[in-house]
DNA sequence: AGCACGCCGACT
DNA sequence: GTCGGCGTGCTC
């Protein structure tokens, strides 16, 4: 019997899905995964077919105004695809759907014009172990074997997804593939207009390239025959995007190595501790590659070390920065905060100029002469006498790039200093010292540089994120590499694990150390998170809400799962919305989102956005 | 999400 | 009296 009903689902955060009626002139050509305009909410809307019925239990249907295609969009794979990635990031069927396609397809300007190819002739699955675990401490050798890896299933007449962090490094990665690979490439480096982006995918579609280079998005290329995805810098935080559906483009290669048989290589040199303790629990392969000769880390004590005296550069590392520069090399001095001090306080009273959102202190930005808080941004001028006790005697400390440079300049007012921070647009060729921000790593070119120092260690501990540890390893990590010979670490904890690890390059055990610590505090892996945001104009209705929402999360009494008190976001006020977070804590994430799905549905928001971020 | 409907304050 | 502010509910 030919289908009277289709269930559509649309690109909103609305469950669905909805009936439409389907006009006789079109009910030979519906099929699921079509892509479809119709009137929801009295408005024309992008819709997607995901199933035919007889019946419906609604009255009055309307039907649907047209199809916008000769065929589907989704094939079956990525129908399932887009049903997993609804079911566990927490987001409609419809969001999820309009995620993995391109944004051209998710309005309806434009028309498929190639048809599906079938997917009768599915992979045969691969041999071997599926998921691979590349760990390059160096950063160059995993491409000769990534490579054959994907000649391989290029001899099998399949095809390769290369995920990359960021669209900086996409030249360097093509030029890497192709002195090699001589089949055609898909570069996804820039935004395209809409023909030329449909037409992309329609070629991607036909099977017309064998491998395609590109960022998080990138991993839903609807490539036939998929044979395998590498994700490079696995740990790179770029591959979380920051909107709905909040996904991870590594869990999305997993998905689709389930869906689509193919193979995974996750290649870093410092993998997150989520992913190397997986890999271990399911026996993945891991192909190691060694850090060729051990450069030197040298840490430094500055326990008793008084900042008000002398500069930030310890005697040790002023030796070594002097040395050096006598022998003609190159300095890199690296510190991951900007401004020019970073807390104001009152000698007579102890006060400290702090955000009253935020409760951190304001930095002092020198550049720009007022103080800010660096995470609403906040801007006041410095007060001129202290806001509590009215005393003159406010006090600036705490040490930021600027006060940095002053400093250096001072010190070394022969050489040549250059400030490298995301606002360089090119390469610094002529400095004997670089005073650098995390930047640095976006530009692969060889630095040069003999001698590397990081100056605030224990800044990058002393973060609420539990990731941290995890951070300011993959940070050290990656300055060494840096280094042609010698890293430097000043710190006031120098027994930390991290620093230990670094030092003998024992990854094992700084893995072992980290997830000996999450276990201990029920943190991922061992549990999972899911964050319940909510944002909204003003901070008291805000809060209310995620008070009252709290209390019926509560109430549920669920086993198994710990909810956080609603608390304030790392950035409490974004472009005029106050957020508050409610975190949970659980087993698996399907009991955390079962849990926040009964509770959101006798809840009634009122001037709020409530978002769910799974693994925040 | 985004839009229509609804109920209260300032206005020709 | 009514124009329009935004708070609330609904989408097959």
């Amino acid at each position: 019997m030919k289908p009277k009903i289709a269930k559509i689902v649309v690109g909103l955060p609305v469950e669905g899905p909805f009936d439409y009626q389907i006009g006789t002139d079109l009910q030979d050509r519906i099929a699921v995964g079509q892509r479809v305009r119709v009137s929801f909410n009295r408005r024309d809307r992008l819709g997607f077919v995901v199933g035919t019925a007889q019946r419906s239990l609604f009255k009055r249907l309307n039907p649907i105004l047209s199809l916008l295609d000769n065929g589907p969009a989704l094939d079956e794979p990525t129908f399932e695809l887009a049903r997993a990635i609804s079911a566990h990031y927490g987001c409609s069927l419809g969001e999820a759907i309009e995620t993995c396609l391109p944004p051209v397809l998710r309005r309806d300007k434009v028309s498929i014009s190639s048809a599906l190819l079938s997917t009768a002739a599915k992979g045969t699955a691969v041999e071997g172990n599926k998921m691979v675990l590349v760990h390059d401490q160096t950063r160059h050798k995993r491409w000769p074997f990534i490579i054959e890896n994907i000649q391989k299933v290029i001899d099998q007449k399949k095809s390769a997804i290369v995920l990359i962090p960021e669209i900086a490094f996409i030249d360097e990665t093509v030029l890497i593939l192709r002195k090699t690979l001589t089949c055609p490439i898909a570069v996804l480096d820039k935004k395209l207009a809409p023909k030329k982006e449909l037409a992309q995918w329609e070629e991607m579609r036909k099977g017309e390239y064998s491998i395609v280079v590109g960022v998080r998005s990138a991993v839903f290329a609807p490539l036939p025959n998929l044979g395998l995805i590498i994700v490079d810098e696995e740990e790179n935080e770029a591959y979380k995007q920051e909107q709905t559906p909040h996904y991870r483009a590594s869990e999305i290669a997993e998905m689709r190595s389930k869906i689509e048989q193919c193979r995974v290589l996750f290649a870093s040199s410092v993998f997150t501790a989520e992913i190397w303790e997986k890999a271990k629990r399911n026996k993945w392969e891991k192909v190691i590659f060694d850090a060729e000769e051990n450069g030197q880390v040298q840490i430094v004590d500055m326990s008793n070390y008084n900042p008000g005296k002398t500069s930030i550069l310890s005697f040790p590392l002023q030796n070594a920065m002097q040395k050096t520069l006598e022998k003609g090399g190159k300095v890199l001095l690296f510190m991951n905060r900007r401004g020019f001090s970073t807390r104001t306080y009152c000698q007579q009273c102890g006060f400290t100029v702090k955000c009253k959102r935020c409760n951190v202190n304001l930095s002092y930005l020198f550049s720009e002469k007022t103080m800010i808080c660096r995470y609403c941004n906040f801007k006041r001028e410095l007060p001129k006498v202290c806001p509590q006790c009215n005393g003159s005697y406010l006090r600036s400390t705490g040490i930021g790039v600027e006060k940095l440079e002053s400093d250096v300049a001072r010190i070394y007012p022969g050489a040549q200093i250059r400030r490298y921070d995301s606002g360089n647009k090119v390469f610094i060729q002529n400095a004997d010292i670089i005073i650098a921000t995390g930047a640095v790593f976006r530009e692969h070119k060889q630095w040069a540089v003999s001698l590397v120092a990081l100056l605030n260690f224990d800044d990058q501990m002393h973060h609420y994120d539990f990731r941290c540890g995890q951070k300011a390893f993959s940070l050290l990590i990656h300055l060494k590499q840096l280094a042609n010979e010698k890293l430097f670490i000043q710190t006031r904890m120098g027994g930390n694990y991290c620093l230990k690890a670094v030092q003998t390059m024992d990854f094992s055990k700084f893995y072992r150390e980290e997830l000996k610590l999450r276990k201990e505090l029920n943190l991922p892996p061992y549990r999972n998170l899911v964050a319940l945001g909510l944002r909204g104009k003003k901070e008291n209705i805000v809060f209310e809400q995620c008070s009252d929402l709290f209390e019926r999360l509560k109430k549920k009494n669920p086993k198994g799962i710990d909810i956080s008190d609603p608390h304030p976001d790392a950035k409490p006020k974004l472009r005029d919305q106050y957020r508050y977070t409610i975190l949970l804590k659980g087993r698996s994430v399907k009991s955390i989102l079962a849990l926040i799905k009964s509770a959101l549905k006798e809840f009634k928001k009122r001037n709020i956005v409530i978002t769910v971020n799974v693994d925040p």
